[in-house]
DNA sequence: CTGAAAGCGCTTACAG
DNA sequence: CTGAAAGCGCTTACAG
């Protein structure tokens, strides 16, 4: 039904691997067999089965990308960057949303052991052995899975600090955290850390509250805050969807913002979703996408990787800071 | 280097064609046998070569969704449903921005048509030939290709029509109407449509823009507007980045919204996003997800297909009308 | 119930 | 420069 190879190579009047290395532009073709393969091609409205070239190539130049969800300001940024640079390299980006089930993750995992992919970005909340991930290369954002899994990440400790050091700066003197606790061992853990060590340096009791929390349960969690800690004048949340709850809770509460509360976010900035201004520490996202999949098309032509990467964040000012 | 069937097969002591039946679980093999290769899968930890299976088969299970960019609420949520859905029915996402750029779209254009993916979603803004896009089966949304590309749309018409008579009868007497125009027959041209029979309807003068708007500009087209209408007192926006770029616009304006102008926007909620809270018109994204993959599937599958699917929208009160 | 063989549409040494 | 042939890892009639 489709036209093959062997349709073209017929119509040409030549072998079939004559046709194979005019498809491919090796040079060793001569001119006028080139001209009449190319003719025959173009006659019959001929186009490659990839199929069947990758199962001879072993290879899918196609890339997964997992995320929790993709319906998300960071998640949504990150993937529209990894399938422009995935693109430079002539990888297709196959979309996989685990939506935070253990069960749809290792759905994809086994995909991938069945060389669906030539590897895969790991952007994901739960753990899995290492041991089952390796059946093609995989980095990850914010977190290792092992030493075999190269990983891209923020300055998130140096960050936060500078942050809430910016807010006591300017006036705070009650400054809270707030954050979702990763699962896993995870490099925005640093954020707590970066918090507890600043309130240790300037001898302040820290107000925390870092739990694991469910998508969807963010409300509960920031009344549990407010309610714990009513006399907060500062405030770093973690995350973006907590930082928009909060900022929604505290100013629906009256206070007032910045004077009686200041609000750092980390993660809290998407200009071009339309969302409020809040002073944010932001996270290089298109880099962080970029390097991403440079490190995984490395790691797939098996060469050097670097194992963590950490990238510079901006810390860009907004109104809930003073 | 990877464990083949055959090396099952040896291993097990059967044939390659007995490994491939228990694989794919068919009745006709004996227990023991069975047994026999399960175990030969185990202790050799086998698991398919998709590569062949598919080249076999002749399908690749995958789907291409082609949007215009995948960092914008409305095509992030489209693509959370649709690779939930397609998973559904054990189909993989491939996701492809075109960046709006012409040879990005046609570049999938061609990866069809080698046979990387067994049909796709098209969302996108350009003209192409129906003839270049029957590689594979195509659904569309909001607009069609031709007879042989189904599509998705919502009730623009209707809609539009009660989103503006609403304004109307709460007071707006000057109602205007900004949208960015479709570079190709759209269902969205649906609007402004409504709006010129809504304001026939009422003997009222047209305040109309609509005009093709690249990616960037919807500041210059909303400043022109408001330039060229100062006297609005309400405003149909259509369009989600539109309409958060008219709303800042109108409030920085030091316009008091909604007592001297109000706004609906088709498409301006986005909740999640943590996105201001415009009265619009919500398009019924899920649903239109899904339904655009079930009609995807159905076109694989060489089953009948309805070629209009409309659904309908919800209108949603905010804080911008009376 | 099961094995040997053909074939999916390509690529790639191997000869010439 | 080019053709015939083997083979990528599967599935699936065909015989038995």
């Amino acid at each position: 039904m489709e036209t093959t190879i062997k349709d073209v190579a017929k119509y040409a009047g030549v072998g079939v691997g004559t046709v194979s290395r005019v498809i491919n532009n090796e040079k060793s073709v001569g001119a006028k067999t080139r001209e009449k393969v190319l003719e025959a091609m173009k006659a019959l409205n001929y186009s490659r089965n990839n199929m069947a070239f990758r199962l001879r190539k072993n290879e899918t130049r196609i890339i997964a990308l997992l995320v929790p969800v993709i319906n998300h300001p960071f998640f949504a940024k990150l993937a529209y960057y990894i399938e422009d640079e995935a693109s430079k390299f002539g990888y297709s980006v196959l979309l996989v949303s685990s939506q935070q089930k253990v069960d749809k993750e290792n759905e994809i995992i086994t995909r991938i052991n069945q060389r669906e992919v030539d590897g895969a970005v790991f952007v994901t909340h739960y753990m899995h052995e290492e041991d089952d991930l390796l059946g093609c290369p995989i980095v990850s954002i914010d977190r290792s899975f092992g030493e075999n899994i190269p990983y891209v990440t923020s300055d998130n400790y140096d960050a936060t600090k500078n942050a809430i050091k910016y807010m006591i700066d300017h006036g705070a003197e009650r400054v809270g955290f707030i954050g979702s606790k990763p699962l896993v061992p995870s490099e925005v853990s640093e954020r707590e850390r970066a918090y507890i060590d600043v309130m240790e340096e300037y001898s302040m009791t820290p107000r925390l509250v870092n739990e694991v929390i469910q998508h969807g349960e963010e409300t509960i969690v920031v009344s549990d805050f407010i309610e714990k800690y009513p006399d907060v004048d500062g405030v770093f949340v973690s995350g973006y969807t907590l930082s928009q709850v909060f900022y929604e809770a505290a100013t629906s509460l009256g206070k007032k913002i910045p004077d009686e509360m200041q609000i750092v976010s980390y993660d809290g900035i998407f200009k071009q979703w339309g969302i409020s201004n809040i002073t944010s520490v932001e996270q290089p996202i298109e880099e962080m996408a970029r390097q991403v999949v440079r490190l995984l098309i490395k790691k797939i032509r098996n060469e050097e990787t670097c194992q963590r990467t950490v990238l510079k964040t901006k810390f860009v000012l907004g109104t809930t800071t003073r």
